[in-house]
DNA sequence: TTGATTATAGTCAGGAATGGTCAAATTTGC
DNA sequence: GCAAATTTGACCATTCCTGACTATAATCAA
């Protein structure tokens, strides 16, 4: 079993017995599995990520963390589904689409959709190379759809 | 929790008990929390800022005082005030204070807030040269400003 | 009145304590 | 053997905290 997967087991558990939400403090953690500090990273990174379900908050300096939220509840398999839809890129016409829906579906209220749609606008983006916006379009979206779903951190 | 949470918390607690006014005396609370007396200004210029919605007076000498004065403004005057404070560039940290202003005058709700943050973040605008992001983030968060104000029309 | 003394607060540079990023090296699993 | 996953280390960024020095206001003594 390779040590990612133990820190992995490890940070289950702390999520586990605390009903979603594991607060950590990289150092010690990285000690206690005597590994590299930025090891932690690489597992939160690739079991932990938005696409996983998780919300990671951190703050460096004196008394730092890294806090990790499991986001639960139902319009959240609406808004799961949907980070997983979109893809590496998306274009303005798909954004638009998937937000409507999810505004219908009740998943998003009005406020919220409008600010996405104004986030996600050629507007907002409009100093971006067009052929790059896509690419930022599809990570701003996924960003702003799993923040919703942590929204009682 | 570092120190510097502490004070802030004790700072938040009396201005909610004083209907959003606080009078310090900056050795008296150094020495309550035995730290440094230039830490009180510290916590002041981190968390009470113009940006957080406060505003800051003080005196020298005997007698001396600092007060911190919580700001109230309709949410329509906090967000076209915010508006027109971001300028061409608007860095995270910056961008944080005033979505978490925003929220705390209610001018935003909760959803609103963590989509706007969520779009913001560094992480949201990864693949985006560094020295471009802080164009990027002020496009985008003047866009979605704006368009909280047209959906409650 | 005015100069000295005392009592405050402000500024700033820097050290310490965190966490973040990235690419190279290594290991693992077909 | 090769591609993917893991692991590490070097370097970067942020936040906290302090102390030396500065600035200002009130008070008191002459």
């Amino acid at each position: 079993m390779a040590t990612s997967d133990l820190i992995a087991g490890f940070i289950q558990e702390l999520l586990d017995s605390s009903s979603g939400i594991a607060e950590l403090r990289r150092g010690i953690l990285a000690e206690k599995f005597s590994c590299a500090p930025s090891q932690i990273n690489y597992v939160i990174s690739t079991r932990f990520s938005p696409e996983h379900g998780y919300i990671v908050e951190s703050r460096r300096g004196g008394g730092g963390y890294i806090r990790i939220s499991r986001v639960r509840n139902t319009p959240r398999q609406l808004i799961m589904h949907t980070v997983n839809s979109v893809g590496e890129r998306l274009s303005p016409r798909t954004a638009a689409a998937f937000i409507s829906n999810l505004l219908y579906e009740g998943a998003l209220s009005g406020e919220g959709a409008a600010i996405m749609a104004a986030a996600l606008s050629d507007n907002a983006l409009r100093s971006i190379a067009p052929e790059h916006r896509d690419l930022i379009r599809a990570a701003i979206f996924k960003q702003m759809l799993v923040s919703v779903l942590s929204e009682n951190n």
